[in-house]
DNA sequence: CCATCTTTGTGCACGCGTTCACAAAGACAT
DNA sequence: ATGTCTTTGTGAACGCGTGCACAAAGATGG
């Protein structure tokens, strides 16, 4: 760990940018939706409005993955499906496990935006005792102490983790031993994870400070707009200090 | 809603470069922890470390925000702790709300990041009347039917959108109707809103999906060994770029 | 077959973000 | 004071991503 020099070099993966990588999911919904209106064909104009992306991008975007559209008409809905869905690597079964089956847990387990996307919920893992056996959107939650043989079992190589933060490293951890090489974190922690294993962070409170950060620089300009005194929040007096109020958040409370 | 434009408009909020807003409650995390643990001062290598990025960029990050460190010793860990709270806003109250409480919805009542940086879920709000009245982590849900007079008498300009993805927009329009500014989307759809509102995403199947691709990928690099292609990918020391700084994507903006 | 129209695919330029490398600044010891 | 050591702050180079603008390619109609 302490990843101390020689970050990445260049992050493409097999001539594809990062940056493109994460549209295609995007692109592949908006697709998806048309498919099953029987829409035979689509502008790139027409998909991008339905991204909600430039459509020179989503030009560009495509163009990585080969030609498939036809000029003069656009594209083939079904078969862009197809050729997206290849190279995202949905056209085959991804088995996943859940780590922590708390409220959120148990959300990520009831999603059903996973199964119509070729990921199946292999297991449900917790370390309360209390759990183990009960069912959670229809699957049984097992002990922790299971981890490594469910992985093997189950062939896993995705977990998720929702824990709370002081637990994730060391689920992470075992999870990597176990064989485990791409990790979506819910908990708020920066895992360490040796090379070759891929993290992908979702921090609620850190998109919702971003959002304050905005609203309060709109707030803080909107002494010169023209519209009247807006209904908006007022930046109340501040008095809460920092405080250590207990920060570490569980994810879940169990 | 003529086009859904839901991209930043790529301005320097104040100067402050937009991927250095993203950092910030990172670097403020690791700065929490680091003052509960009465840690004086700290440096950039340090922080940096903890945070998961790279020093440089974290020194360039807070020569935006302006010299708050001291050269041959490092920061003033409370000091930064209340500059970067009070450039990100958290140092006032965000009255926030809440609109469809299911698996996820009850998920985000019960998260504990929110309320320890100055996040206060104000009301909880669904649709379904067998909820209403009934309380997620202390607090009743409303019905959606009082979304507007919820929204005015608490002040409040920042809405969670936890809702199916059928209802996102629509939900949406209203929050934006009556006085809401800034919009954390959960629900799967591209929402078309006025200039003015900011839309932040987060989109669980995306991650997943993206995860996918790297995977695959290492995958097939990995045919080349004897083995049959099992199913569990071992765990390999390869050239996987995609660094240990998982930044959010998608979210990214999305 | 030719003209025209539509839409793709992409060369190019520009701006943002990242990283390097180092001078400036302060702490600390002598 | 002076020198040494540590660490910040930043100028500059580089690479990636984005968007423009247009030529190429194919459809369509006469």
């Amino acid at each position: 760990m302490a990843t101390g020099r020689t970050h990445r070099p260049a992050t493409r993966s097999r001539g594809i940018p990062e940056a493109t990588v994460a549209r295609l999911p995007l692109y592949l919904r908006a697709l998806t939706a048309l498919s099953e209106r029987s829409v035979p064909t689509v502008s790139s104009e027409e998909l991008a409005a339905a991204a909600g992306v430039n459509s020179a991008k989503l030009r560009k975007d495509f163009s990585y993955l080969g030609s498939y559209g036809t000029r003069g008409v656009g594209y083939d809905v079904e078969y862009l499906v197809y050729q997206i869905s290849r190279e995202l690597g949905l056209t085959q079964d991804w088995p996943v496990v859940i780590v922590g089956i708390g409220n959120l847990g148990a959300a990520l387990a009831n999603y059903g935006g996973f199964a119509s996307r070729g990921f199946r919920v292999a297991a449900l893992i917790d370390a309360d005792p209390a759990l183990t056996g009960r069912a959670v959107a229809g699957i049984p939650v097992q002990h922790t102490d299971d981890l490594e043989k469910i992985i093997q079992d189950n062939g896993v190589s995705i977990g998720v983790i929702a824990t709370p933060a002081g637990a994730a490293q060391q689920v992470c951890d075992r999870l990597v031993a176990a064989g485990v090489t791409s990790i979506l974190n819910f908990a708020p922690t920066v895992l360490s994870v040796p090379d070759g294993v891929d993290v992908r962070k979702v921090d609620l409170s850190i998109e919702l400070q971003i959002l304050a950060f905005h609203e309060q620089r709109k707030a803080g300009e909107e002494a010169a707009t023209p519209d009247g005194g807006g209904p908006a929040a007022v930046a109340r007096k501040e008095s809460a200090d920092k405080g250590p109020d207990g920060d570490v958040p569980a994810v879940m409370p169990a």
